[in-house]
DNA sequence: TATGAATGAGGATTCATTCAT
DNA sequence: TATGAATGAATCCTCATTCAT
């Protein structure tokens, strides 16, 4: 008995967030999807090719939103270092919010999607405008080999700090701007 | 006719080892198993309850190993900030060696395992004398807080440098080496 | 919106003769129909009640179409060995043209259609006013059973033909010929 | 709860002649096979890689124990002619015992399959050999395209004679040896 | 104790059909 | 009347687990 759903993406979307936080991305099934959307198996379908192309969207989508939040504050006006440090507040805030996607783009598998790859390297480039701001106001050099490993770092031991130091948002956010203020 | 196996534990870690290295955690299969080692599939059920424990054993046997070799770094004479370089050295040559098997710490499923709990107390213990031995000879003083974090940020970033900047061995190490001084 | 739709049914036979043509009578869908045509599938369920009655009634129409042309071959004035060779030349082609939807009635479950009874009775009575005129013209007698067994196997055969030696057509109009001047 | 299953094989195959008998070959799933036999579906993977594999198997084996049966006609001593009529009264039995199955070599998706260019060349070399004593014994001579045409057209001719003119087995042999005089 | 055939729930995906619009 | 999104049963296939041998 068709009827017509309405926000059907963002139900889909907002089902596979939840459910990533809940038992991980490998876990999740169509069937869970579908009973946990209420829509069914087929219809999915009707919007996704299939499973991988579903889930890599949700990822992609959720890492979206969050680099827009990140580009808006390199937008802003004000000194590099202060910047940097809203920028880390910034990233810790998105992470925490999409918990348990964050961390799928650090599995192996998710990089090979094209999607990702734009993920990467808008990001990338985020961070790396930070980096010549701050080269420019501070007189320092930062090699690519170095800057590279920096930057991916940082989101890694975010998405860490999220996901195992809980309930220590404050803690963790003070972690984070005192070693990029020792690193960069 | 039962035949009596010699050494199945060493066979199926020596065989589970090979088939992470070559197809992934999450890609093997108990007949896998069974094939690589020689052993019937119902035998590895005689010493293992079920393929997690089967699996995540052989995770946990691959670390204790090497935390081992770690500990064998510390006991040695020498500068504090001396052993730290080599102990890094000694944590990237690690999980290089075991490549499939160390990133799969970084997922999340293990870390509810007891058995983890284990090796990340012991690495932390590590971990730290190395620091009080580098406390004690720069005068330098970590927070708690601060250490429990940069302990388990040099595990990660080593997995996350094998895993993705392959073939840069050189650079990966003078790299951790590198925030290794900034940061410790 | 609706909108009225011209010539529906012809547009569907049109369509789906050449799907059928393009990927096999089992390979094609409602959907496949829906798209080639540009009608909607719904609609489709308003001309017929399901997908077996739409692709019969298309196999039915083809059959149909083809009947009228090798009737016309009987119609004319004209020797009646003659004659038998025209038809079977006209035999090979409405086949040859309509490649797909011919073997469709060597598949034992459209057998059971009403409508192929009638398609085999039409066939079976211009065959058989063919024999008549050859039994008159050339003082043969053929027996009722196997009179019947002749008719079907000229059809069998020459589905056969046109679907297995490919381009040879030359040949098998030739060899169709040559055993009807055999056994008729 | 695993139990063993004893000839399996020969379960599965019964199951399958039956089932094509009943429903087609094209109509059959894995489940009604396991259904049918009693046998997971799982435990018929053991058995065949997929369902194409089982299914060509069982008409790949049927073909071969008729084709055996052929070739023992073909052995005998005997008058070339004599021979032929056994042949076709051979044909004729083994079709009709394996009903549903015999038609499915004519379906031209299976002719890909190499295990059934086996079975083609095979009873092609048997039709063979006939048409060479009877060329020896009577002086005729055929011609190689009529020839591989007059083949497979006995074959077709009576799988459809089994199919249509059922219970009608005097009438229909009788058909099958008064066209093969006339033709051959 | 060791074996591996047997199991069957569960995976992704398809597609004829329905019905609110 | 025409639409096409929604449905969900059914498809093939996999694989951790069991248990008769």
């Amino acid at each position: 008995m068709p009827k017509i759903i309405e926000n059907i993406e963002q139900k889909i979307f907002n089902a596979v967030v939840l459910l990533i936080r809940k038992h991980g991305y490998s876990a999740i099934s169509m069937r869970m999807i579908a009973s946990e959307t209420g829509i069914a198996v087929g219809t999915l379908y009707n919007y996704y090719s299939d499973k991988e192309e579903l889930t890599t969207t949700v990822v992609y989508l959720s890492w979206k939103e969050s680099l827009k939040n990140l580009q808006r504050i390199i937008d802003q006006e004000g000194a590099p270092r202060e910047k940097l440090h809203l920028f880390l507040e910034q990233l810790y805030e998105e992470i925490s919010q999409r918990r348990g996607i964050g961390s799928e783009l650090m599995k192996h598998d998710l990089y090979k999607d094209e999607k990702f790859l734009e993920i990467q390297v808008t990001y990338t480039n985020i961070f790396r405008s930070l980096l010549k701001e701050l080269e420019k106001a501070e007189g320092k050099l930062f090699e690519e080999a170095h800057a590279i490993r920096i930057q991916k770092h940082f989101m890694l031991i975010t998405i860490n700090l999220v996901n195992e130091f809980i309930e220590e948002d404050g803690e963790n956010v003070r972690y984070l701007k005192e070693i990029a203020d020792k690193l960069i």
